[in-house]
DNA sequence: CACTACATGTCGCCC
DNA sequence: GGGCGACGTGTAGTG
């Protein structure tokens, strides 16, 4: 594993020319600073003196981390243009962005750290059972929808987004099916029955089937009021038969629930 | 400032020992690992062997970051318990979260850095112009909404959430407001809507206005066939009115706009 | 504890 | 490049 450059107490010469030197090379920075930060763009945001981690990546993002929270209080997305300064005794690190135009400035008053890696890596993030794996799982089990269902088209394009899932239930009705993989939500329904509305100029009996492990109350009331169906789904036990089949290299096809 | 405790290619008992003794005295830790990453939860994923910084909060919060990107690669919000462990020549570090149940297991086979500081950091983050300031800029100056305009109250709660602004129109006519800071989009008009649609039962003649920096196409559309009017607003202006009265000391029902 | 609205949301997809 | 919807969204405010 590459080794980091390290420096405790750098001085602001210091920090520059390891900074400079990791950004050229493609490093992963983080510094230990106290500082303040001031932003300006889409809102502007003013925080004093404090001792904060920051983070320079090589892609230009910079997040500044406080003590507490999982949210950067500063940051600037990647793409950016990230300048150095000293002025009157304080490291100045300027961050541009172009579009939406966006400054981000941290002035550093002392430096405790200073530390650069090169990262490798090259793995990719997995999500394991995500809402396309959850359809696989549904297109080769589709009694788990309903027993009896039978799908017809995944992800059809309707106006205004698409529908996941649309088919015939076990009476032969046609049924547009909204699947989520975490709690329904008002906005869930509000979208399924905006496909419905639509589809329904042309098939009255549409029916909506709202599929999620669990439905928010409100979203539960507006479904009814809606006149759309809703039902629930075990996502755990979809990932159980997605990574079980997975495992054995068939294709998404192939997910058969055994 | 706090010095930061810094070691260099550690074992795993010397990272243990650090980061145990970090997280009883409230420090920050920093790690630089190669390591893989399981999540377990409302979603899962898997991430191979790569190398990252790792963050370590006294909330509980965990962080980690891969070499480029702006947010983290996985992560666990504050108040999650962290816990580490050996086994098979690997360091464990669990973090696990109640509510809801979620799992996050980081296993290192190699750390090149640990490093741990109590960050010093009382400075509030003040953010100079949100929603609630432009409110403030806009009933001292309800010109800007629409010239004639009387507001006559500020986060109505009405049934399912709160109308921005309410006030009569010039010629009379009573009005919910919407506002956005940023551009409206489709659910800032349903927002509205629904607020409208609940009035219009007791007051027909209801009016409603989205005021904003700008409207998406098919916001504006949607707003048209709602009823709902769509006006523009200057933030930068109202945030030059806002920063200019607020450094004279104003109180913000005088912000007036001169 | 649940629901709602906000966010410098960010990100990826598709036109 | 802009529009649009999803996200393990997180976070704050409120009943």
């Amino acid at each position: 594993m590459n080794h980091p450059q390290v420096k405790v107490d750098p001085t602001f010469q210091e920090v520059e020319s390891i900074v400079s030197d990791a950004c050229s090379r493609g490093c992963f920075t983080v510094l230990v600073a106290d500082c303040r930060v001031d932003y300006h763009g889409r809102s502007s945001s003013k925080m004093g003196w404090g001792e904060r981690v920051v983070l320079l990546k090589p892609d230009g993002s910079v997040l500044i981390h406080r003590r507490t929270g999982f949210e950067a209080a500063n940051w600037q997305p990647p793409g950016c243009c990230i300048t150095f300064s000293q002025r009157e005794g304080e490291l100045v690190i300027r961050a541009d962005r172009r579009k939406p135009r966006e400054t981000l400035e941290v002035i550093c008053r002392e430096v405790a750290l200073v530390s650069s890696v090169l990262l490798k890596d090259d793995a990719s993030l997995d999500m394991l059972i995500s809402e396309q794996d959850l359809y696989s799982v549904l297109r080769a089990n589709p009694d788990l929808i309903e027993p009896g269902f039978r799908i017809s088209s995944e992800q059809k394009g309707l106006g205004g987004g698409k529908a996941d899932l649309t088919g015939l239930d076990r009476s032969g009705r046609y049924t547009v099916v909204e699947v989520k993989r975490v709690a329904a939500d008002t906005d869930a329904v509000k979208q399924l029955y905006r496909y419905i509305s639509q589809m329904r100029e042309t098939s009255p009996d549409l029916r909506g089937i709202l599929l999620a492990p669990n439905i928010r109350p409100a979203a539960k009331r507006l479904a009814k009021s809606l006149s759309v169906d809703y039902r629930t789904v075990d996502v755990a036990q979809c990932a159980a038969v997605f990574s079980k089949n997975s495992s054995k290299g068939l294709d998404r096809l192939d997910l058969h629930f055994t």
